[in-house]
DNA sequence: CATGAATGAGTATTCATTCAT
DNA sequence: TATGAATGAATACTCATTCAT
């Protein structure tokens, strides 16, 4: 007789977004944005392709609702690392294991973010966020540096990133052939063997 | 009004393709393989839509030229570094300076390659060669490494491929800011100093 | 909580079915009816979607309600205008006094009627009624011009009815700029100047 | 062998383009614009959806054609009335002529035009000008009266319009069975009878 | 060799309508 | 009575591909 209570609107509604992201996320992970289709993501997602669009404007706002949600996130295990206010070699050892363990455990992620930067002429409006996202990260990474005694922190950084990006970047066309935790084992070691720089 | 030569025809037909490859080129690394359409290459080739379909089957097979023309490149390179009989750690430096070289006269070639390589569902046909490549070209670089002492070529090879392509995927999203310079100075001193592993 | 009683139910409804009516000939008046949505109209009521299938079967019938609303309500004022057994002329001076009257104070339901007579394709079941009244209204018109003393009851009933509804149709165009009570004076000095056709 | 020459293809464009113009302008007056489809003028043109789309960027823009077309064609007319220097009764009484003629033989296009004013909400950058095209259209006939002797040209012009459109307007409802001729012949007396206002 | 008009299958998006609560 | 999540058919529009010349 009466309507649904707000409650359990909310609730399937929350179930209905979730589903769409993920499935939205694996599949333009995987076929990329341009190649993915509206039907193919409603069909993953177990619901008709109108009701896509009771939640998202757009598929690129979908995809903007990606791409917030994985930067959120990103920023979000940074933060909580840092305010621990360990030493900078085990902050530093901190976020190489998240980042492995993210990339493992949540590869689409990694692989729809890295693949975005590739798009010039990307979806208006997620340019600006990501190269914004990815100065933060760069200038936290040198901030430790800079900490644990480089002198020349700015290079560091930036070869920091590459071999982490290169690795996951390999790691994803290889597969499981891919030594990750060898690779893992040099990065550490290279760069907070014995709590400091080497 | 005169009928052309064979000559002539030739010429222009190698003319024509190229035009159409280097637009497609520069197109396919810009905005992606399937945010480019056939006008778009065929306005900035310079030609008519129809003539495309002169050349190449399709737009897929268009691709599929790239691919195995960068390739081929590739190979050429290798082989002519190694047909030197250069000491490794020379064949390891020239391999270095060919390949940013390369980046850097030919960013579109290395965007297009790499992003192809982010497609789980590339194209039929081409993520065959791309490993097949992928491998030798690590191969190679293991057999260097091996001679030049390596105690654990495969994972310095990976660690060598890992660091090269994080550099140029980094150099790719920040542009003329990244200090491709200097990093390629930290690789050349990590892996050939004084001819040797460090 | 407690069940609401009859009387208060029936109140409920009134006023939700008059608001839905409301906010529709607005949108329809507006924007037309193929480019005015039902969540449009759900939004501008103040109601739920679902709601207004509890009363209207549909889009259509409630356009349909909406004229058949009109068409009442012309009619209603004219028998009461008729009732009054006034002389002809007074008759037409009413005619014309209610019209500018209801096309000033309700100028969404002229148009809407209006701008429905434009589509040769309208609603099934819509086509007869309008056309229907404006019969009656001509007849009704020529009768009592046909008592004034007309000699050409037809054509002047069918001038009166071009100057009425083209006055109204540049009243719309051009809005407050327009001289409506100018040109009302005109029509009255035309028809019904001294009791009496000119 | 070789491809078309410009000629023909500028004939094959030109009749394509007339083809869709034809259709879409009898659809729209018919159905109206919102409840025309794409589609559908595809279908009455004899082309294909696409075609559509060579020529006009969208449904707008074609609905912009008819009308800009549609505005030319009034402005080339008065312009040649105007261009021959007869006196102003003369010109008032080729107008009316040049009117009923238009919507006599091109009933669609003023069909079209007429209900485009009912649009408040209309397309984007055709308010404008079509609203600008009735205020010259209102200038000159105001200016004519002037010359005619109208001691309130204004008033006049206005009750002409309203008289002319108001006509059209029943003309299109009531269909054949309307006294068209009869009409014009009001208008004429009233306006131009023996060379001056009455 | 070269053109570009034409096609139609496919895509993103809208919206009237249903229905469980 | 009232809600709003969900559907699916329809719509505007795109684009790879064909083909007559």
């Amino acid at each position: 007789m009466s309507p649904k209570t707000k409650e359990q609107n909310n609730e399937i509604r929350q179930q209905s977004i979730q589903n769409i992201m993920i499935a939205a996320l694996e599949l333009f992970a995987h076929k990329g944005f341009y190649n993915t289709s509206v039907s193919q993501i409603a069909k993953e997602a177990g619901i008709s392709k109108g009701l896509m669009y009771n939640y998202f404007k757009s598929k690129e706002e979908l995809l903007q609702a990606l791409v917030f949600n994985a930067i959120e996130e990103g920023e979000k295990m940074m933060d909580q690392i840092l305010a621990l206010n360990h030493p900078p070699a085990t902050i530093l050892q901190m976020i190489i294991d998240g980042s492995f363990q993210m990339v493992r455990s949540n590869l689409h992620y990694w692989k729809l973010m890295t693949s975005l930067a590739f798009q010039t002429d990307v979806i208006e409006g997620l340019r600006e966020p990501l190269k914004k996202r990815q100065e933060i990260a760069y200038q936290q990474v040198q901030d430790l540096l800079i900490k644990m005694g480089s002198t020349q922190p700015k290079l560091d950084a930036y070869l920091f990133g590459a071999i982490m990006d290169g690795i996951f970047m390999h790691f994803i066309t290889l597969g499981d052939d891919y030594p990750l935790d060898d690779m893992k084992a040099y990065v550490v070691n290279r760069f907070v063997k014995d709590g400091k720089l080497n």
